[in-house]
DNA sequence: CTAGGGTTAG
């Protein structure tokens, strides 16, 4: 009786439902992973007649273009010996070997081509050409290329994208050269292999170039620009975009919204945000995270969290950006929420970002056992391994709370090299707790590069009254040629951005902003206020000053802003450094002054003046 | 069904 049954469950035909959930499957322009697994379900039950072969291929096509391409290998092994694979087989195996970069796979694959005799097949060989140089082997994608016995603009192309794809630009471009008819895509492929190579200026040259463009070519300009923080290009280039009749996709939309984050600009991402909602527009994982990150980058992390709550799917980048934007805004309570409601929901699993996130979070609340907890217990607990990153925000979290020694002996046990990022925050923490001998320890270890380690020990030795320790570390920085970065400020007024460079006085109404500035600073001295300030004022700053008039580029960002907006309305600055003690305290004096709400978020975090006052308490 | 463009942190 019981193998009666059990011949009946084994002998079920896929039958007209699998059929039909195959059509959908094809049909739609995206595959869900859950609609894949249910079919590979029905095919596990031994099955009379044997699923069809272009059944299994349709199952491997929906794998490869589903969220876990790499489950198409595993379909192949185990459900496809009875059938004999086609072109088309390989070309869905490769597809989702280029979507999971698996170079395993694509070496397992491409001999099996060959023995199949599909050597003479440009279309699978330059897959595997594709393939090879997205992991980085050149050399076996070099050998299928040379071997080809006929190469066509695919080939070429293949091969310039996974040159680019390791930085070799100059063999992209050689090969570039040897194209007698280049196409669209291989000039594309060349705009982004600069940009990837951070090289956005000799990407933009190419650019220029192209004989024709499309909305790809357009996008891999303008996520060039994105990638490489020159958010205000990117946006330059959206214009042009649009004067030049291209309609923005959603992949247009989500490096823009980027954009707009990165330069804080709220006002050209609100205005984006209506316009997806007036077309209807589904918002996608990619334009949600953007979305969030945009409007947590501009100060509105209430708009952030209604984004975030009323999003159809979410992915670990749209959790992370909305807790990260909660952790920049100083909500650790709630960053720490969303976190916990992350580890419940349990369809996306945290990710070396959202540790960032959690253990910045812990440190800017003082949240010392907590986020011990979750570097040491809950990191492990999810499998993510610990980058110089979560050490860095470790010896933050116990730096600001004055655990020096703990901080150091962190750093002395860390099972790989501790980079820049890390000592410096030993050294921020040496800052706030005045450790000088520390500091000096630290400071000669770390072989400091960057001005802004030398400045921070400067203000050190002054905040202590060591006028010698101040003088010393100015000529060292002379002496080894230490350049400051330039610090730049952003601001946006009717959809336009301002930026301000340092020492640059091309804007304008630079004389404006300068008298205002001027007329504050009188305020300031008369009220007793500033002047108590100023007096401390250290002669080394992170920041080079404008030698005659001494104004950080976010002071004459908030000049503009002060002369140019309504009375009362708040402003927002973005700045590519931290802010220092001077501006700091000027920015306040400003607030309570003019009764103006400044949002200035800076490379780290977010301070929100009001009334005489900053979110952070002064503690940065 | 053959090639190119997207988000979060640092």
């Amino acid at each position: 009786m019981r193998a009666v049954r059990t011949k009946q469950l084994s002998s079920v035909p896929l039958g007209r439902g699998v059929r039909a959930d195959i059509r959908n499957l094809l049909r739609s322009p995206s595959t869900r992973i859950k609609q894949v697994q249910q079919i590979h379900a029905r095919f596990v039950v031994r099955c009379y007649p044997p699923p069809s072969l272009y059944a299994c291929n349709s199952v491997l096509f929906a794998y490869a273009r589903s969220p876990l391409p790499s489950q198409a290998f595993a379909f192949f092994a185990t459900q496809m010996r009875h059938v004999k694979p086609t072109t088309v087989t390989f070309q869905f195996l490769l597809k989702a070997c280029s979507r999971s970069t698996s170079l395993v796979q694509t070496s397992q694959i491409h001999p099996l081509t060959l023995k199949l005799g599909f050597c003479l097949y440009t279309f699978l060989q330059n897959a595997i050409i594709y393939c090879y140089g997205l992991c980085g082997q050149l050399v076996d994608a070099r050998r299928v290329f040379d071997e080809l016995t006929h190469r066509d603009v695919v080939s070429f192309n293949s091969m310039i994208h996974g040159y680019a794809a390791v930085g070799d630009m100059n063999s992209a471009s050689d090969l570039f050269a040897q194209l007698p008819e280049p196409n669209i895509v291989s000039w594309t492929a060349l705009v982004t292999g600069f940009a990837n190579k951070g090289d956005v200026f000799e990407a933009r040259r190419v650019f220029d170039k192209m004989p024709e463009r499309d909305l790809v070519a357009w996008n891999a300009m303008i996520s060039g620009y994105v990638q490489n923080r020159h958010p205000v290009q990117a946006l330059n280039l959206y214009n042009q975009m649009q004067i030049e009749k291209f309609n923005p996709n959603t992949i247009t939309i989500t490096s823009i919204l980027s954009a707009c984050a990165n330069v804080g600009a709220l006002d050209i991402g609100k205005w984006i945000h209506v316009y997806l909602n007036k077309n209807n527009v589904l918002l996608d994982p990619f334009m949600g995270s953007s979305l969030i990150d945009m409007y947590s980058k501009s100060g509105a992390v209430d708009l952030a969290l209604q984004v975030f709550e009323n999003l159809p799917e979410k992915n670990t980048c749209t959790w992370n950006a909305m807790i990260n934007g909660l952790a920049m805004s100083g909500h650790t309570r709630e960053t720490l929420e969303l976190f916990n409601k992350m580890q419940l929901d349990g369809s996306v699993r945290p990710d070396e970002v959202t540790f960032v996130g959690v253990l910045l979070a812990c440190s800017h609340g003082g949240f010392v056992e907590e986020g011990k907890r979750h570097f040491y217990c809950t990191m492990k607990q999810y499998g993510v391994v610990q980058l110089v990153e979560h050490y860095a925000c470790i010896v933050d979290l116990l730096g600001r709370s004055g655990q020096l020694k703990d901080a150091e002996e962190v750093i002395r046990n860390m099972p790989i090299e501790p980079d820049i990022v890390v000592w410096r925050a030993l050294l921020a923490g040496c800052r706030l707790h005045k450790s000088v001998a520390l500091a000096e320890k630290v400071v000669s270890e770390m072989e400091a590069k960057s001005s802004g380690d030398f400045v921070l020990l400067s203000n050190l030795y002054a905040s202590v009254g060591r006028w010698d320790g101040v003088e010393n570390m100015r000529k060292t920085m002379i002496h080894k040629g230490i350049k400051k970065i330039p610090g730049c400020s952003s601001i946006v007024l009717d959809n336009t951005i301002h930026e301000f460079i340092s020492g640059d006085k091309s804007h304008p109404r630079y004389s404006e902003i300068i008298a205002k500035l001027a007329e504050l600073g009188r305020k300031a001295n008369s009220d007793g206020y500033y002047a108590e300030v100023s007096s401390v004022l250290y002669d080394i700053d992170e920041e080079e000053k404008e030698q005659s008039l001494g104004h950080h580029s976010e002071k004459l960002a908030i000049g503009l802003g002060l002369i140019s907006t309504a009375p009362g309305s708040p402003l927002t600055i973005m700045k590519n450094l931290r802010v220092c003690d001077d501006c700091h305290s000027m920015t306040k004096f400003i607030s309570r002054i003019c009764n103006r709400e400044i949002l200035v978020r800076d490379r780290i975090r977010f301070h929100r003046f009001k009334d005489g006052f900053c979110s952070c308490n002064d503690y940065w």
